[in-house]
DNA sequence: CCGTATATGTCACTCAGTGCCAGTATGGCA
DNA sequence: TGCCATACTGGCACTGAGTGACATATACGG
């Protein structure tokens, strides 16, 4: 395996992990300039200096490259509920992992442009409730698992789903401030306001 | 336009909310038997004696067969909104709101097997996902639309994010059930745990 | 130098979905 | 009765996502 690439023209002989993550961005790029529907796997590819068969062996589907950045966070959901205090309550405990990962999110990745896109495209909407609705899943696990706290399946599957749709309502409204409101502030504030009797 | 169908074969020759309504029915019993994946649309329509060019004038995508009966729902949002009592606050009209869905769908439509072949297919998920995130886009502009209440477009956001949360929740409890569970009180209860501090 | 594993390209294929056009039935109107 | 507008339909060709099979090149370990 290669460790970097000669750059002739694409983007071959990276790292596997350089690849994929390139291949997002270039995705995504184009994407955002001429539109979700309008560019086509082949464009992508084409421009990347791979080929269309290339594409699908680093992203399931077309829309998974514009998340490959987010998707490891939805694998670490047990440890990081499992990494919450004892003495939280479930809701306390969803709101902390949320909180890191949107702090997490804010620094490092997720660009208002990226947000646009995925809200204007259906499509990208669609794949964007899978992962979350998988996350969920994991999450209800997870939060039952936690030692200490007993907590019927009902109620951890609620609980999550509000949790995510915090998360969903503060994302939507920073989209709406135009990038200028307070990611974790809104968070809170969802996160206080829906506060469930437990 | 003809009133009744000859039936020579296929679903012919009906009209046209008949043949709709039969065509999904056929749709959603070939999902049912042999898988979503597994039914291509050109076995519906050659099962049905049209074409799949017939088939997709009635259904935008394969997966509007399976939520052809609810659609009109999310239509009637606003409707039923306005419709509530002036003393609701919004959390209260949400839930009288779909505590009334829930009692129609509950009588007329939704079986348990339709609702588990959503819940087993990605596909289906994903669409229902984005039926419901119409509906909530809807809701949260006529609780705003309220008169006597003024609603700022986070808190509407969230209020109907969290409200669309205790349905799936209920609903998936339901289906955890085996149907055999009483729908109308367990999104009573959803609503009760999460009643928020408007 | 050789065998193996990995990454890639090419080709052919399925299937969802669309655009276009031509045929047919119906219902109103002169 | 004859004509015309308005559906509804089938057929066909096409785009584009996604998959499977097969061949090839390159690196690495022995």
């Amino acid at each position: 395996m290669t460790d970097e690439g000669t750059a002739r023209g694409g983007l071959r002989d990276r790292t596997r992990r350089t690849m994929r993550a390139e291949l997002a961005a270039l995705a995504v790029r184009l994407f955002t300039e001429k539109g979700y529907d309008a560019t086509t796997v082949d464009d992508i590819a084409r421009e990347a200096g791979v080929s269309k068969r290339s594409f699908f062996r680093y992203f399931a589907t077309k829309e998974d490259a514009v998340f490959s950045a987010v998707e490891t966070l939805s694998e670490r959901v047990a440890d990081d509920i499992r990494a919450c205090p004892a003495g939280d309550g479930p809701w306390e405990c969803l709101r902390r992992v949320l909180g890191r990962w949107e702090r997490e999110i804010d620094a490092s990745q997720r660009r208002l442009s990226d947000l646009r896109l995925i809200e204007a495209t259906p499509a990208l909407r669609a794949a964007f409730a899978r992962k979350r609705e998988e996350w969920r899943d994991q999450a209800a696990q997870a939060l039952r698992a936690r030692p200490g706290t007993e907590l019927d399946p009902f109620t951890a599957d609620l609980l999550t789903a509000a949790a995510a749709s915090a998360l969903d309502a503060a994302s939507r409204e920073w989209l709406r401030s135009g990038g200028t409101a307070d990611r974790g502030a809104l968070l809170d504030r969802a996160f206080s306001v829906l506060r469930p009797g437990v």
